[in-house]
RNA sequence: GCCGAUGUAGCACAGUGGUAGUGCAGCCGAUUCGUAAUCGGCAGGUCACGAGUUCAAAUCUCGUCAUCGGCUCCA
């Protein structure tokens, strides 16, 4: 189902600096008017984002959508009252009693956290001088000319939430409000009917609905249960990751879900990454640990036993399922749960080998993105932090090799200078959904901590000990999440190879129903998913249910059919494809199939 | 975890102090039908859970759990 327009390409013509200035003034304009309307409130920062703008307010009560109605009005008020915008420099000590007038301690803070030197500015609605209202705010800019400029009807107030003040959870809750501002009526327009459309496509209705998984209250949230219909497109998803990874030159491997606490505590874990663990439990007066990560498992098996350079690299995965607290209020869907399943790998290797093994690794990122319909991708490479481990020279060398990797793939990527983990430098991928979304999923990390931890070392060709290079890296991320972003990206209408159910074969009347059951068989044999319905409804409502349940084949089974045997095709995706002799469609279904395309 | 909202049948929702309702789905019966809903009947809920207020609680209060929108964090 495409959408008839595409919101995406309206929003693209907007023009960035001028939705700048807008979404920034406007969201002066309602602090104005929230002052207006509720005299208890202090303002604190209100700035431009994405899509929009907020304000952050402190203020004993909450702002109900009663408040945002009247706060919308009182915004179109001063739109139309059309106040000028005036930016105007300041000293510290002038600003600083003037912001001391007003009462505003947290606009005190602000000022005081701007550097020496750097000039002060606030910007003014309205005449200061004049009887028309008044109100400013300390405020780096830029803004528009006057309020009129914004579009009484390219706004909206969106919603309410809690912030804490400077994002930090020791201070005090702030109430912020979002709004979004655009050029045009038909921009904003757009832009909620792209709200709209990701609702439609969210993958926790479209889960349920399609029977795919549930998350159970009674075992507790963050939790996954896999249906039989999701469990089958897991299998395909897994069996074609271990395919490809076979075929690249993985070995696959598998670990316990606990291990003795030990482990985690010479791992380091038990010390940097606690906060994210399950409690450890207690068998036989040993503290046990439900696994977090797989690296810690797989660095074990390469120290049981000496390995030799001839043997690197060596490439390890595993679909290694993990158990990490997350905080109740931070649990949604399957994209951020408590158990999940890393599609792992770990790679061991000489110094020399990283360029070559990155570069195997994006190829393999790229191959099985792509066949799941990601072909856009947004790299970032994150290089040395402040604090770290290992010594320089190998962090440069290992961070070249990533850059050269990356430069022989062709991939254009950004660079977050000391954005890298303290244990090594790493390539994030995102990649884009159909209707624009990014997402995190491939990450490549390098890791001079854990090899030195549990002096992990192999013999080199001058019979020396050596450490080794250990990568760390997942295609997916985690299955589960990559599941939630699939099902978001397909909006539910799975392309034939991944639909749980492939074909439903639908009688015409009870008549056909043996006809129609001997097709379903002859299908399955054939590697198809086929089922019939035996509801004895109307051929229209079996339809209507098969569509429904986005199945993307419907094969109608009338007399005629059963006496020429073949059957009726019709598609989500094309409509009705006539008659065809059921050995026909079956090899139409499986060419599909192979190709992993729609019928 | 924090701020706010929500939790009624498998699903979508109505019900604001007086014994719990509608549609779809399910089951039974009739219908045997040609590309998105045939008709009739039946059954299904200690109103998330626990306490309290009240003669009386889905409805009011408190607590717990879960979900939703954010904050923070992240696969």
């Amino acid at each position: 189902m495409e959408v008839a327009v595409k919101p995406g390409d309206l929003l693209r013509q907007a023009d960035p600096e001028r939705l700048h200035r807008i979404r920034h003034t406007a969201s002066h304009v309602m602090a104005m008017a929230v002052q207006t309307l509720f005299k208890d409130a202090k303002v604190t920062i209100g700035p431009a984002t994405e899509m929009g703008f907020y304000y952050d307010f402190d203020r004993g009560e909450p702002f109900t959508p009663q408040d945002l109605k009247k706060i919308e009005k009182e915004m179109r008020r001063i739109i139309k009252a059309n106040l000028p915008v005036v930016r105007q420099e300041f000293d510290r000590a002038t600003i600083r009693a003037e912001i001391e007038k007003l009462k505003e301690p947290y606009k005190l803070e602000i000022l005081a956290a701007i550097p020496e030197g750097e000039v002060i500015t606030r910007y003014t609605l309205g005449d200061p001088n004049g009887d028309k209202p008044f109100w400013w705010d300390l405020c780096a800019g830029p803004h528009l000319a006057t309020t009129g400029e914004i579009h009484p009807e390219a706004f909206a107030l969106e919603s309410v939430a809690g912030a804490y003040w400077r994002g930090d959870e020791k201070n005090a809750m702030l109430q912020r409000i979002y709004g979004t501002a655009w050029e045009t009526p038909e921009q904003l327009q757009a832009y909620q009917q792209q709200i709209e459309e990701a609702k439609r496509r969210d993958h926790r209705k479209l889960g349920k609905e399609l029977q795919l998984f549930s998350i159970q209250e009674d075992a507790g949230g963050g939790l996954v249960f896999w249906h039989p219909r999701g469990g089958t497109m897991r299998r395909l998803i897994e069996d074609y990751w271990k395919d490809m990874h076979v075929a690249a030159g993985y070995e696959l491997v598998n670990t316990p879900h606990v291990a003795n606490l030990d482990l985690w505590k010479i791992s380091g874990h038990n010390d940097f990454y606690r906060e994210s663990m399950f409690d450890t439990m207690e068998v036989e007066e040993q503290q046990y640990q439900l696994k977090p990560m797989n690296c810690p498992f797989h660095v074990l098996m390469f120290k049981d036993g000496l390995h030799s350079y001839r043997e690197l690299p060596m490439r390890w995965a595993e679909l290694g399922t993990v158990y990490r607290y997350e905080r109740s209020g931070t649990l949604h869907g399957l994209m951020r749960v408590r158990g999940f399943t890393q599609d792992d790998a770990h790679i061991f290797c000489t110094e020399d080998q990283i360029a070559s093994e990155i570069f195997g690794v994006l190829n393999l990122a790229e191959t099985v993105l792509t066949t799941f319909g990601f072909a856009d991708y947004e790299v970032n490479l994150s290089t040395r932090p402040e604090k770290y481990v290992g010594a320089d020279a190998i962090w440069d060398k290992a961070t070249q090799a990533l850059r050269q990797a990356l430069d022989q793939k062709g991939w254009v990527y950004k660079v977050d200078e000391g954005g890298g983990a303290f244990y090594g430098p790493k390539i994030d991928i995102k990649i884009e959904d159909a209707i624009g979304r990014r997402w995190q999923c491939s990450t490549i990390q390098l890791d001079f901590n854990l090899p030195e931890r549990f002096d992990l070392h192999y013999v080199s060709e001058d019979g020396a000990r050596v450490r080794p290079i250990m990568i760390h890296r997942a295609l997916f991320g985690s299955i589960e999440r990559f599941f939630g972003i699939l099902i978001e990206n397909y909006a539910g209408d799975f392309p034939l190879w991944l639909a749980p159910a492939q074909v439903r074969l639908i009688p015409v009347t009870d008549a056909q129903r043996d006809f129609a059951e001997g097709v379903a068989k002859q299908m399955k044999t054939a590697g198809l998913r086929a089922e019939v319905d035996r509801s004895g409804d109307r051929m229209q409502k079996q339809i209507r249910k098969a569509e429904l349940e986005k199945i993307p084949v419907m094969a109608v089974v009338g007399a005629k059919e059963v006496e020429s045997e073949s059957l009726s095709l019709r598609t989500r995706k094309t409509g009705d494809l006539g008659v065809v002799l059921v050995t026909v469609a079956i090899e139409k279904m499986q060419a599909a199939v192979r190709n992993r395309d729609w019928l």
